[in-house]
DNA sequence: ACCTTAAACTAAACCGGTTTAGTTTAAGGT
DNA sequence: ACCTTAAACTAAACCGGTTTAGTTTAAGGT
């Protein structure tokens, strides 16, 4: 089919070996004459040779690429993370293999093993709730990898996610500083450890001005179908709560749709104090007073591939792990 | 480091044919002994046994991996797209490595390269204008890839785009039909082939029609910095022709921006028939009216898949490349 | 004429799978 | 006792690179 180096080398009359350390960069040091490594070097340019590199990584043990594991590339906030590990990457030399696990764990722990056995140098994991048990045979073989926008408490993993007690905390409170006192809780799925971070920023806030919880206000969307399921629950909020006076939304989804509801139903949004965390670029134009906790996903991306990187270079594994937390408090706008 | 095929061998006193056999699920017909199976599996099973796949794909030539080069995968459009052929392709075993050109060449062409010694076994490409050498050189070796989202006409590739022509041609007329006299035409990057296709079934429509073409309605974007360029190539059209009554837009970026442009200046939006290649789910709610011809992405990237996977297959080459137009026309919904 | 040495180059093993072209073993027939 | 045959198994080559531990060659010294 296409040329190799044993072609090469026959065609030239050297062996294989001179052949490889001339493309390899590192012909003079081994003693390769000018002359030898012109011709070689001549020879591989007019025929176009291009390597296997899986040929070179099956040897070295190295294939330069990083596996990625996301609910869904087809999701906004997950490509343009995934984006993010791309250009982090690539300054490193290496390239990404994403697959989507759809939210469920068998598919997502048949993709880890499947990256494996393909001999990615490690993965970079947006988990699912249910993957503990997977993780913690990677953890057991050593097996570089770093969990983004999730973490699991329990284990001793590297990780990079958001501040999210911190910054919910901090986010209702600027409603509460506005003189806000009914203020909607717009969360969904609870197991999630984030969301459920997110959850208690918003109680402690609200215990510290001394505003009871009122059971009312707390609205879980179910994750399938939410769209839909956002409307009911809004329907059902605004007839049981009528002077409710703002909202805090735990995910960008969340906002963008009660924010579409609002429009639809012709409600005066800005009679609202609103807070949110992660932006969407519509945001400023629909919702322009609105608390938006800005996710730093160059930051986001760039962190897990670095630590990444090093779990994979230091193969050594002392166990030493990184918990990188990103602070968004400082990083709130409107 | 992990255990290989050989170890097992060793383990169990076997040879490592046997074990690969075995392995492969071809152990009865090769006359493997029940008792014999039984032991390499239990043994696999018990040490967790992965395959190095590299080894497998050096011999075979087969990967089970397909490149994927768009753009730029944090963009929402090729996100979705991705997502497709991420889908489509797992029903036949295959992942995706995924690359952003960029929209730069120089890039587009070293990822093509880099993809190929990583020994995928086929690309799929949303291409940038200028790499029509590199698409030659493709064919000339008989590289399987399919172009998406944009062709080069001159060559004869496999590629599934949208009927550009037909749709713009048909929503214009949807508009004309309105009564609709002064239609501007936002558009952006005419060099791009589906652009300029866009922009000629504007004029088609307005020509077929009578309605002279105005240089004032014709306007270009440019893409770099495209959300402030916007607002300024606004500003100025409405300046210009104060009674324009009609938008049509080659992107959805285009007519995103322009949206929120006239929310931000508190314009009427509803007193504008408004038309646009491709949907956003706020157009539904911003913009209910606006004839919208949705891309089928999940055609489009089934199509895409599924023609390439037929080359790879039949890589006997016969030359024949399917150019798959995606009929947009029917699809029109607002 | 022979030895030493540096320069230039290479044979062969290796990475971990798959596959071809066998060989070994033991039972069954006469 | 010997042959045939099917069942069960395997040695070794292969995929295309890299690397180790050399070997070959020719010039330079005496």
């Amino acid at each position: 089919m296409s040329i190799t180096i044993k072609d090469i080398a026959k065609d030239l009359k050297v062996s294989k070996t001179t052949v490889s350390f001339v493309l390899s960069g590192i012909g003079s040091s081994k003693g390769i004459s000018a002359g030898t490594q012109k011709k070689i070097l001549e020879y591989v340019e007019e025929k176009g040779y291009q390597p296997n590199l899986l040929a070179k990584s099956l040897y070295t043990g190295i294939s330069n690429t990083i596996g990625v594991i996301v609910p869904s590339i087809g999701d906004i906030f997950y490509a343009e993370l995934v984006k993010e590990f791309e250009v982090e990457a690539k300054k490193s030399g290496y390239i990404l293999t994403i697959c989507s696990s759809e939210r469920d764990v068998l598919q997502e722990v048949k993709m880890i093993r499947m990256l494996r056995t393909k001999q990615v140098d490690g993965l970079i994991i947006a988990p699912t709730e249910y993957c503990g048990q997977e993780l913690k045979s990677l953890l057991k073989e050593n097996f570089p990898f770093v969990l983004v926008d999730r973490f699991y408490p329990d284990l001793k993993t590297n990780y990079v996610v958001v501040d999210d007690l911190e910054t919910s905390f901090v986010l209702v409170n600027k409603l509460i500083a506005q003189g806000k006192k009914k203020i909607a809780l717009i969360t969904t799925d609870t197991r999630i450890t984030t969301i459920s971070l997110r959850n208690k920023g918003y109680k402690d806030a609200l215990n510290e001005a001394k505003i009871p919880f009122d059971e009312n206000l707390f609205c879980e969307v179910k994750r399938t179908n939410y769209a839909n399921n956002i409307i009911e629950v809004l329907d059902n909020l605004l007839g049981k709560v009528p002077d409710i006076d703002g909202f805090y939304f735990t995910t960008h989804y969340l906002a963008l749709e009660t924010i579409l509801y609002f429009i639809k139903k012709n409600i005066n949004i800005s009679q609202y104090g609103l807070a949110c965390i992660h932006r969407n670029p519509i945001f400023e134009t629909l919702a322009p007073s609105m608390y938006v906790a800005r996710i730093p996903l160059d930051e986001m991306g760039r962190e897990a591939v670095n630590i990444l990187l090093n779990e994979m270079i230091n193969k050594t594994g002392t166990g030493d792990k990184i918990g990188y937390e990103i602070s968004l408090s400082n990083s709130i706008g409107s």
